[in-house]
DNA sequence: TGTACATCAGTGAACGCGCGTTCACTGATGTAC
DNA sequence: TGTACATCAGTGAACGCGCGTTCACTGATGTAC
C-alpha cells in the first residue's frame, strides 16, 4: 500500500529527523537510504522526490543539528541575564539535547559527516564556529560585567565550555547509557566555574 | 612484480600504521582495504595473509592508538616528578601526537570505530578508561601532596584535561590545519590550571 | 653438501553482496475553462 | 458544477558500482635427512 502523500516540505523535515535520529543509535556506516525510508514509512526511491541523493540528507541532518545547539544559545539568553547563570543553563540545555540525540556529538566532532566532500567539512567547521560565537558572545558580556575573568580570551574560555562536555558524551555513548553524563557535567561545571570567576 | 616476503608480525604492525595513517587524511568512509594495501605496498587480497578481515584490522589501529597514548603517560611519569608539570608535558606531548596522527582523536571520540559490533565499542571505551585512569592518577598523587584541589574527584579532573584539547583538534581537523592547535592548548592550560591548583 | 619437501607470504582473477540511484508507471490532488 | 489536464509524491523493479573476500596458484625460504 502506498504511503500517504506528503507535501515535499514536511517530508525533508521527516527525512532529516529520521536520519538524526538513526545516527544516534547505529552510527554513520550503518545509516543506508533503505534505513532511513523505513522509518519515516516510504520507500527507497521515494527519498528521491525530496532530496537529491543520500549527501544531501546528511547536509540536512547537519543543519538540524546547527539550528538545535543555536536554539539552546538563544534561549538562556533570553530566560537568564547574568552569563554564569546563562551558561550554567546552557550546560543543562546542552547535555539534555545530547542525551535526547546522542548522535549530536558524534556527528559534529568525528569526521563522519566530513568524509565524503570539502564542502561538508566545511559547512561542519561553520556550525561548531557559529555555536562557539555564541557561547563566546555570552562570556563577553561577562567579562564585561566583571562576571568572567578578563585575562583569558573569550573564545579560549568558550572552547573550554564545550570541553566540558564532549569527553562525557563519548563515554556515555560507549558505555550504553552506563556512564553518568548529567552527573558528571554537574561536578565539572563546578570546576569549570572556579577556573573562570573573575 | 611481487612484493618482498616480510614476516607476517612485521606486516600486521606495517598494516596496522598505514590503516591509521589513511584514517587521519580521509576518513573511515574512504578506508578501504585496496587503499591501506596500496599504502603497504601490497595487493588487497595480500592483507588478508595477515588479517582475518577489515574488522580486525581496524582492532589492531585502535590497540596501536592505546599503546601510544598510555606511552604517554608513563613518559611523563619518568620524566617529571610534579603532577602539575606531568599534566602539563603529557597536553604538550597529547598535542604532538594528535598533530602527527589526526587520526586519534576522531577514532576514540567519534562512533567510526564503534560502527560495526558492539565488541569495538566495548574496546573503546576500555581505551578510553584506561588512559583516563592514567591521568586520574596523576591527579591523585597531585592531590595527596597538596598540589591539586582535593573538594573535586580526581576523574572529573582527567576528564577535563581530556576536554582541553578534544574540541580544538575537531576544530584543527575541520580547518585543515588553519586553527592553530598548539596555541589553543597553552592558553587552555592556564585556564585549566587555575581551576585545578590547590 | 645436496636433494626433497613443507611452509608461507605473495599474486590476480573472480565472486557476490550491499546499497545508492534511475526510471517507467500510478493515482491522488489542484487548477483551468 | 463538471470535465480535461498538469503536477507531483508515491511505488517497485532493475541496474551497476564499489569493495570485501575467496581461491587456486607461485615461488622463495627454511628444514629434515
Amino acid at each position: 500500500m502506498a504511503a500517504e502523500k506528503l507535501d515535499t516540505e514536511i517530508r525533508r523535515e521527516q527525512i532529516a529527523e529520521a536520519a538524526l535520529q538513526l545516527l544516534g543509535t547505529h552510527g554513520i556506516r550503518q545509516l543506508s537510504v533503505a534505513a532511513v525510508a523505513e522509518q519515516v514509512g516510504l520507500v527507497p526511491s521515494a527519498i528521491y522526490r525530496h532530496f537529491e541523493g543520500k549527501e544531501e540528507v546528511l547536509g540536512a541532518v547537519l543543519e538540524l543539528i546547527g539550528e538545535r545547539l543555536m536554539a539552546n544559545v538563544e534561549a538562556v539568553c533570553r530566560e537568564w541575564t547574568g552569563s554564569l547563570e546563562r551558561l550554567e543553563r546552557l550546560l543543562d540545555r546542552h547535555v539534555q539535547l545530547i542525551r535526547e540525540n546522542q548522535a549530536i556529538p558524534r556527528v559534529m566532532f568525528s569526521d563522519e559527516m566530513a568524509g565524503g566532500d570539502s564542502r561538508r567539512k566545511a559547512k561542519t567547521y561553520e556550525t561548531i564556529r557559529t555555536y562557539l560565537r555564541g557561547v563566546a558572545k555570552i562570556v563577553r558580556q561577562g567579562q564585561k560585567a566583571g562576571e568572567i575573568r578578563s585575562d583569558v580570551q573569550a573564545d579560549a574560555i568558550a572552547m573550554l565550555f564545550v570541553g566540558i562536555i564532549q569527553p562525557g558524551a563519548v563515554l556515555w555513548h560507549l558505555s550504553d547509557g552506563q556512564f553518568d553524563i548529567t552527573r558528571h557535567a554537574k561536578r565539572t561545571w563546578r570546576l569549570y566555574r572556579d577556573a573562570i570567576v573573575a
